[in-house]
DNA sequence: GAGTTTGAAACT
DNA sequence: CAGTTTCAAACTC
């Protein structure tokens, strides 16, 4: 396995290959003892990152850990190319051919695509597009910008940092691995803009965290509301109407305590 | 599949 | 900072 790390096409750390770090221990478990020796050689590259973006917000250090440079982007996009969720695709190869996947396809990596039960969401209408839980990429869903580029947080994808795949149906897209530059740029300018909107301790490409929803009309039961999507209660953060994603305060409890 | 509704993101 | 516009996804028919 000779995997080098010299290809920068992939212009950004995407949010899978973060929840990979928080649930590399689970995903060791899933991968053939040869494919573990690869990742343990990865390992130390990739604990920097970790370090770096996690936990989002929640320590002092988190302004600087989420208002990371350009170059420091740069410098830890290389690691993505070791990353196992890159490995692992199963299918949503991006529009473009980057060297590392023709690489990848000369690996012994086991490319079926893995069901982890645990971590799939209840079957419901929509397969809504979230990374709180470790999800593969066989299951992210593909956009369909027409005016954006695909370089704006509208785009799932970009919003979530990753490239666009072949099943998307973006029109103009530069999200597709063949413009690094412009999706610096893009990404540059909203680390910007947070700054300038004094957001230090948020990562708008962070899509774990919940901010807070504004429904108004949906009583945030329905998926424009992002904690309704993310399958989380809403909270204080939130500046909801009528809101029945509320916890509730069950007399349950207190039912089965008393029997 | 087309049109409408919705709320996040972007803009002013 | 608030109001408005734009956008893409969710939803309805």
């Amino acid at each position: 396995m000779n995997i080098q790390s010299q290809n920068n096409s992939a212009s950004y750390i995407s949010s899978p290959e973060r929840s990979w770090c928080k649930n590399k221990q689970m995903m060791d478990d899933e991968f053939e003892p040869q494919d573990k020796q690869m990742l343990d050689e990865t390992n130390s590259k990739f604990q920097s990152q970790c370090l770096i973006e996690d936990p989002p917000m929640q320590n002092e250090n988190a302004l600087s850990q989420n208002s990371f440079h350009y170059e420091e982007q740069q410098q830890m996009m290389q690691a993505e190319i070791l990353s196992p969720s890159k490995l692992l695709r199963t299918g949503n190869e991006p529009k473009s051919t980057l060297s590392f996947d023709i690489k990848l396809e000369q690996t012994s990596i086991q490319e079926e695509p893995i069901v982890n039960s645990r971590t799939r969401r209840k079957a419901s209408k929509a397969n809504y597009n979230v990374d709180d839980s470790p999800t593969m990429d066989s299951e992210i869903r593909p956009c369909h910008c027409s005016k954006t580029n695909c370089l704006q947080l509208y785009c799932s994808c970009f919003h979530n940092r990753r490239q666009c795949t072949q099943e998307c149906k973006c029109s103009e897209c530069f999200n597709d691995g063949q413009h690094s530059d412009e999706v610096l740029k893009a990404i540059e300018q909203i680390k910007i803009k947070e700054q300038r909107a004094s957001h230090h301790d948020l990562d708008s490409f962070d899509t774990r965290q919940v901010w807070g929803c504004k429904c108004k009309k949906t009583q945030c039961m329905k998926g424009y509301c992002e904690c309704f999507i993310r399958n989380k209660k809403c909270s204080s953060h939130c500046q909801c109407s009528n809101c029945q994603n509320k916890k509730q305060k069950t007399s349950i409890n207190k039912k089965i305590k008393k029997i």
